[in-house]
DNA sequence: CAAAATAATGTCGTGCACGATGTAAATATA
DNA sequence: TATATTTACATCGTGCACGACATTATTTTG
């Protein structure tokens, strides 16, 4: 391919991503409005769900997100009523994030979410196959790029 | 798969579309940085590049951008002198946007960046015939998706 | 032709992302 | 044990995204 050519929108990689990452999210917004909460807010609700409470940086490492975009986004969903914050004892310089009963009860509506949200997806276009080869891909990109983005 | 289990983080579709399209936006960021732009005046520079002057609602449908969003970044790109903004004549509802001398001319450094950033993401893990893969898997899922948006 | 509907752009408010920087606590080092 | 470094979190400023809504111009329709 001519350099001219790579600079064709046709031919980008990241703009596709882009793209159906934010048409994705768009695809959510519904189910989750629903429940009063935004997308990044639903990842921070999962990563507590999973794996029970956890330290600002440790849900930031799940997410590959960094304090200066959690902190805010943790106090809207403490002003919510969905998490807690606490300093901790043993450390003083970390804050420990519980889920309150109300955090804590959304779990439910929210396991209704992933089927939905895949039925919206599969079509005669875009099979199962297509959406498990999709992330499987992803998942290899993620290792190489955060790798990059550390050094 | 549980309805549990569809709650967990490793098995979002979304969610490493998400981190992905930030990796990569990020990996970009030390090239666009040099030429004074940011990722999305990067997508709207192509599209003129491409395309020649256009209407900001025909940016907005190539970029599946709304002008919500656009207006604000066109008059940002404006302001660093990359490209005029004129009401049309013929109807004056619509903004030609056109490119600048300056905003021309960084063609030229935009053209080395494509193949440096496939150079970041090209490893023992990700092969040139994931990417294409990925490309045209994305582009099925963009036409799926922005049907189901715009009903 | 006048009223209604539509289209193109823009503003406003809210919520991310993220680089740069600050603060306080814990740890490492001289 | 002082001092330096690191760590965890937070704040600030800027730039997207995007829903809701406003404005002006064009087109459609009665």
């Amino acid at each position: 391919m001519e350099k001219e050519d790579q600079l064709k929108l046709d031919n980008q990689i990241c703009f596709p991503l882009y793209s159906v990452s934010r048409l994705i999210t768009k695809a959510y917004k519904p189910f989750l409005e629903k429940m009063g909460i935004t997308y990044p807010q639903y990842l921070v609700l999962m990563v507590l769900w999973e794996q029970g409470n956890l330290s600002v940086n440790q849900i930031g490492e799940k997410l590959l997100l960094n304090t200066n975009t959690l902190s805010p986004l943790i106090k809207r969903m403490e002003k919510i009523d969905l998490l807690n914050r606490t300093r901790s004892t043993k450390d003083e310089r970390s804050v420990r994030i519980e889920l309150t009963k109300k955090g804590k009860s959304l779990k439910a509506d929210a396991s209704e979410v992933p089927g939905k949200l895949l039925n919206t997806l599969l079509s005669e276009e875009v099979e199962l196959t297509d959406v498990m080869l999709l992330k499987d891909t992803l998942d290899k990109w993620i290792n190489v790029l955060k790798e990059k983005s550390e050094i």
